[in-house]
DNA sequence: CCTAGTGTTCTACCGCGATAGTACAGTAGT
DNA sequence: ACTACTGTACTATCGCGGTAGAACACTAGG
């Protein structure tokens, strides 16, 4: 698994780690039984506070995403493949609320917003492609 | 002109009058040399501290869609309306390219985002015939 | 047993958004 | 001149996200 952080996109980075991890699940990317990378590990990759990985990891427990096997480490619970399935759209829903919301509140026609979307769309494609390129490319030269 | 402030929804208050009187500007609810609502009016009408709205408005100020009257008010500059129109879109663009890459990096399809999309257009427009409705339901049992 | 690795908890500190209250300089209208 | 409004500036305080560092209880493995 391998998590992205943004740093002040206005969202918290717990809040961040929390959601990826649950992507994460829903994706299979995580599977039932297997163990999360450790706090300290999981600090030093992101470069952050330890501290802040353990709230993201506290709050999955919460949540019941994560269960913890003491001294060993932290793992996917049996239940968390549904929930996580189910909130996996919730999850984006809700942010996109927010955007629309101010974005009709100013008088955004509807077409203009399925625009912006099309054109961000096509901007995401184009990054992946050139990432894609410039992973080839490292592996030619290697 | 009337704003409506979200609290808690991530975007610092400052920041939502600021876009806000700049959305106002570009649709011509605020006209070149209309005086904005003055600080302490407009603190009351939010239920927010003056100071907040002073923050505002420096910002407004800095970016030139304002113009101080001394001991009379603030006024829209006449350069105001082109720099509002233009960035109209892009107060969007901005925070809606934010929500679609998170989408992406986690494997949501560009189907479910249009699909998501079309979903909250049509939930919005519903939430405003509600409005609507309940304007014309006051305005008849007047 | 001992070491190294787990997660957990705690205190201290910083920056920022926001609130609260006060004070000051300038203008409009009477 | 006086009053009532403008904007501006300043200090103090609060909550929250984040960092920093230490301490604790537990377990796997040599």
């Amino acid at each position: 698994m391998q998590l992205h952080i943004e740093t002040s996109n206005g969202i918290p980075i717990y809040e961040q780690i929390c959601r990826q991890v649950k992507f994460a699940v829903a994706n299979k990317a995580l599977q039932v039984g297997d163990h999360v990378p450790s706090v300290r590990e999981m600090a030093g990759r992101l470069a952050v506070n330890p501290n802040t990985v353990s709230r993201a990891y506290r709050d999955l427990q919460a949540d019941g995403v994560l269960i913890p096997i003491r001294g060993t480490g932290l793992a996917v619970t049996p239940e968390a493949p549904g929930k996580c399935q189910s909130e996996r759209l919730d999850m984006i829903r809700e942010r996109l609320r927010l955007v629309l919301a101010e974005a009709r509140h100013n008088q955004i026609t509807p077409d203009e917003i399925r625009q912006l979307v099309e054109s961000e769309l096509q901007r995401l494609d184009a990054l992946e492609d050139e990432n894609a390129s410039q992973l080839v490319t490292a592996e030619e030269t290697a």
